[in-house]
DNA sequence: CTAGGGTGTTACCGGTCTGTAACTATCCGA
DNA sequence: TCGGATAGTTACAGACCGGTAACACCCTAG
């Protein structure tokens, strides 16, 4: 069992990184905590002494995929320092990227989905998230100089999502092929107004 | 409880239009069969005299969820018969309905999210939907008379997807209120070509 | 009137789920 | 060396899940 890491990270990283996986890839409703415990090294009796409940859990990972999307977007910046057009192209591959590596979606939209209760506490946090990468993704498109920056960049946001959807529905020969296609074609058309 | 819908609709059929509600507003692993039954006016012996299962129940579900989708198609020939350009916009503004009045999205991509195993016979099921639904819009660009129709009914199909999960995690506020904007700029830009 | 198919009722099976209690083992710092 | 925090173990509670067995009921066709 000494996996090196079950030894050197904590007990709570472990449950966290390994939640977000699983849920992930089967599903919140899919999963249960002891399976994750015991994929995380651990146990339950640990896992309810960092989270308060398995909802809490639920927003902590929610919480964590979204910060490790924020990485992604200052990595565009190291890149591409100050030219937020290319920091806009850099966006799209990346998107087509997790077209094709990933069969399974964005983990808030997928949590969405799944958590239908109106109250609970997730629903509140994907928003709150989900309006943050809207609000950066038009900002870049508004320092590149775009026209419609708000328009753009929605309707980027939806075929990103549509995409990703997609995939899971047709797998990815679906209509998501074409969306670097799409995307492209979109910025052009903006940026010749 | 005489509904008096429950005394003349068979139970089978009682079973299925719930079933396919209840799925649609709170998610399939988020319904019981006993719940589905208690519902409908009937009992779980009976339900599953005319389903093998529940994942059978799902798979039929998904097929009369399509095939009223299906029938809302066959309308728009009706009303604007022949005129295929027509039948387009009326496409549009059905998908702005559905976005307006339906705060959950597709069944069938809402159930690709949910059952993650890839084995589950639902997903065959809505893949074959699916791509049903692609070539019918793909075949009415064409017959619209648009030169890249493939292009433009992927299009449209990734944008009113992700319209769908987007009203889910930012409300009706989010960038899917811009959806008709987009559709009818991309159609007068690819009839433009 | 009667036979039989469709339906309703009750009770149950085995499994899984979230969450908790009580106790033990380990490790690290003072 | 000792004390306290952290983590592991076992067992359990209570609810819910999908699915089945056995039996009573009705309604209609013959």
């Amino acid at each position: 069992m000494a996996d090196g890491i079950t030894d050197r990270v904590r007990p709570r990283d472990r449950i966290l990184e390994t939640a977000q996986d699983m849920f992930h890839k089967h599903g919140i409703k899919g999963v249960g905590v002891d399976a994750i415990t015991e994929a995380a090294g651990t146990n339950k009796m640990t896992l309810y002494r960092h989270f308060e409940s398995k909802d809490e859990l639920i927003v902590q990972c929610l919480r964590a995929s979204a910060a490790k999307g924020a990485a992604i977007w200052d990595q565009f910046e190291a890149e591409h320092p100050g030219d937020k057009l290319a920091q806009l192209h850099a966006w799209i591959r990346m998107a087509a990227g997790c077209l094709a590596a990933d069969g399974r979606g964005c983990d808030m939209a997928n949590a969405a989905v799944e958590l239908t209760e109106t109250d609970h506490p997730a629903r509140r946090v994907i928003k709150e998230l989900k309006e943050a990468q809207r609000d950066r993704l038009v900002t870049l498109c508004r320092d590149a100089g775009i026209g419609q920056a708000e328009l753009l960049a929605d309707t980027l946001s939806l075929l990103f999502e549509g995409a990703r959807v997609s995939v899971q529905t047709m797998g990815c020969e679906g209509p998501s092929t074409q969306f670097v296609r799409m995307a492209e074609g979109l910025i052009s058309s903006f940026r010749a107004r």
